[in-house]
DNA sequence: GACAAATGATACTAATATAGTATCATTATA
DNA sequence: TATAATGATACTATATTAGTATCATTTGTC
């Protein structure tokens, strides 16, 4: 069971080594050269980070990408739910639940529970708090 | 982000009707009638519990399935490692990680913490807390 | 303006995991 | 011995994840 696939994986490496160049327009070229991440795979997440405004690029010769949000305000748990869907761990249950008749199910109740205390732990795991260490 | 799949689901569902006739032995057959589940997948998923000593299989005429443990000692992160593997909300980073470097990564701490919570709380979810409601 | 270097859009393939099926062998009971 | 059950195993189908390829568009530089 895997909470983080490769392609929100990439996006975090790809951030944190574009935060260290804040000043910069970064290209793919870089950072397929940086992080050995398929360059073609690599693009794609990019463009998906920039509809979703998280990057801004920039087309043309010495284009790239750049921050559109702070650091500290790009949330692990966003970048799951832009590459991965939202976080729901419940939704099999919900499907197909063990108990469809009741209104008090101790099990979704448990589920639920957990869901808010991983989104919440997630929310507070920030491309700042990632990109320090590694520096 | 699926936390349970079918076969995991299929196997809860199971054992709750199996706990509902403690005392006898249950058959595909009759689980099947009961639960709209594919005959030959139930099958593989009895078979699984049988050899993983969840249940206990009788073989020939009359034949079916019995528990083995306690419903309060079978819980629901068992089921979950049986279909699913071990629970690693964190393989991935450990395959590719973002900060190989560093003793005291702040993410992987903070996902092992995650992690540890999760499992602590589906330790708390057995098929006698599943089969109550329903009955 | 032409060229080169970048991203945008999009469609495709490959690999893996999940879901489900089928069949023959074995066992136990009536 | 016939029958009704599970055991073992191998197969197919579908969905998700991972990765590739290509052409269009934009933009800076000569």
């Amino acid at each position: 069971m895997k909470l983080i696939t490769r392609d929100t994986d990439y996006a975090l490496k790809a951030l944190c080594f574009i935060v260290k160049h804040k000043e910069r327009i970064v290209s793919v070229s870089e950072l397929v050269n940086e992080l050995k991440i398929p360059r073609s795979f690599l693009r794609k997440i990019l463009q998906e980070l920039n509809k979703k405004r998280v990057l801004k690029s920039y087309k043309g010769q010495g284009g790239g990408f750049s921050l559109v949000k702070l650091a500290h305000k790009i949330f692990l748990v966003d970048l799951i739910e832009i590459f991965q869907g939202p976080l729901r761990l419940n939704e099999c249950f919900l499907k197909k639940m063990v108990c469809p008749d009741m209104r008090t199910c101790v099990l979704r109740k448990k589920i639920n529970q957990i869901e808010k205390y991983v989104i919440r732990e997630l929310k507070s795991i920030t491309i700042t708090s990632l990109s320090k260490q590694g520096a």
